[in-house]
DNA sequence: GTGGTTCAGTGGTTCAACCACTAATAGTAT
DNA sequence: ATACTATTAGTGGTTGAACCACTGAACCAC
């Protein structure tokens, strides 16, 4: 079976490895509505057991990048149609860095979301949260913790379920890639004062300044992401 | 729900079960930290085989409701920190109808994204995606179809691969609880007109105007579902 | 043609066993 | 007493073989 024979170290289960593995050969080598070969040959040529696969497949239809017809076999489907946030974040870790022109996607929808959230949050903050606010400004934790900490609290209070979801997606994702930013420290001084602007403009419940407010800073970071991302070309070329 | 023309046929296998059973028994009764039973104490509780439980727990790991740690056990996951937006779709699924307010925080955030994709659409749309939008018009799918394939179409010449990944989010949805709206055919009026104002705007390439329109579509939408629950709570009371 | 039957191939499920990891405990050496 | 090690019980991870349930195609009878 498996020999893991001490070249690497193999910290991903095996299912998780086959996810990886179909995935990219499905993205990168096939069609919609193909046809994957059946379960018993997927597991025979990775010389693997079959519940093994089936667990891996369950991930990657769950995902919308595979459809499984009971009695038939397994197809791709048309992920641009049918696939979710969760197999466009895998999309982006199973290469090793992002393209930029998807980060600019990223952050070009970020910017439009993430102050509307503010401005609702503004208007429903109770006083409890608006305590928490406080605490996680005046804490002494990473700028990156404190900064995804203040985008949850708001987006819990924008009483819309929605936002909370849609801004994990954001925050699961800047919480891998985040810490490169707050490397400068004008970008950690800029996102520190965008907190305390913002806690005070909540406290006055001025729901257009929050909107402003975070409408700024998300500009800021856009145009400091890609004078780094240029930097970086600039040296390779 | 789903319309078909013979009625209910519902063949749900039984791991898919399970997951609708495990979701709703964790949503419902137990607390993000808490640790479910062990693999084996669920397959034995619940009288069936270790390997579907398996796949049960497979997808609600990826939905970001559980998390599995291997030599640990099973726990409960702080699914407003983690779960994505298939876990908030499902959440929906669990029950029979959408409650009134997540309906109305699932509209406000399309009314906020949609309008903006179109304006994007407008500046990037192809000679060829005008044709195929013009054929989309002037085809004669079902309304609800045209419409899906409309903002799938918008969302597409958007030139944002994310935009793509959320509008799928609404579309599914939309595509289970939208015929009833279509119902009313002052709504298909309405969107039938939408889609010409929105082809012109996109001939003229005048990303203002396709905002305008969109956002001006959704607000109807939204008033005429409000009047609609409004009806029916009135009849109920 | 139409409808039923058979058959091969596929996913769905079961069973029993073992591997690999974790935390807690008991035991040992210092 | 303290620190370290070995053991152990319980957990998820993986395996192999077998059978069930569904699908489509080929075939047959009418």
């Amino acid at each position: 079976m498996k020999k893991n024979t001490l070249g690497k170290i193999q910290k991903n289960t095996l299912h998780q490895q086959i996810v990886s593995l179909l995935a990219k050969r499905i993205i990168n080598q096939m069609q919609p509505g193909d046809k994957l070969p059946s379960e018993r040959d997927i597991a025979a040529d990775l010389d693997v057991n079959r519940a093994t696969v089936r667990e891996a497949l369950k991930k990657l239809e769950t995902l919308g990048l595979i459809e499984i017809r009971h009695g038939e076999g397994i197809f791709i489907k048309d992920y641009l149609s049918s696939g979710n946030l969760e197999l466009f974040k895998m999309m982006i870790y199973l290469n090793d860095t992002i393209p930029l022109s998807i980060l600019q996607n990223l952050l070009e929808i970020r910017r439009i979301i993430v102050p509307q959230m503010a401005a609702n949050a503004s208007e429903n903050i109770t006083r409890e949260e608006l305590q928490q606010f406080e605490a996680i400004v005046t804490s002494h934790d990473s700028i990156l913790e404190k900064d995804l900490a203040v985008h949850q609290l708001i987006a819990k209070a924008s009483r819309n379920l929605l936002y909370i979801f849609i801004l994990n997606f954001f925050n699961q994702i800047f919480r891998d890639f985040g810490y490169l930013y707050f490397e400068n420290p004008d970008n950690q001084k800029r996102s520190e004062l965008f907190h305390r602007e913002l806690l005070e403009a909540f406290n006055a419940k001025n729901s257009k300044k929050a909107y402003t407010i975070t409408h700024s800073v998300l500009a800021y970071t856009e145009k400091r992401i890609f004078a780094y991302y240029s930097q970086i070309y600039n040296n390779k070329g």
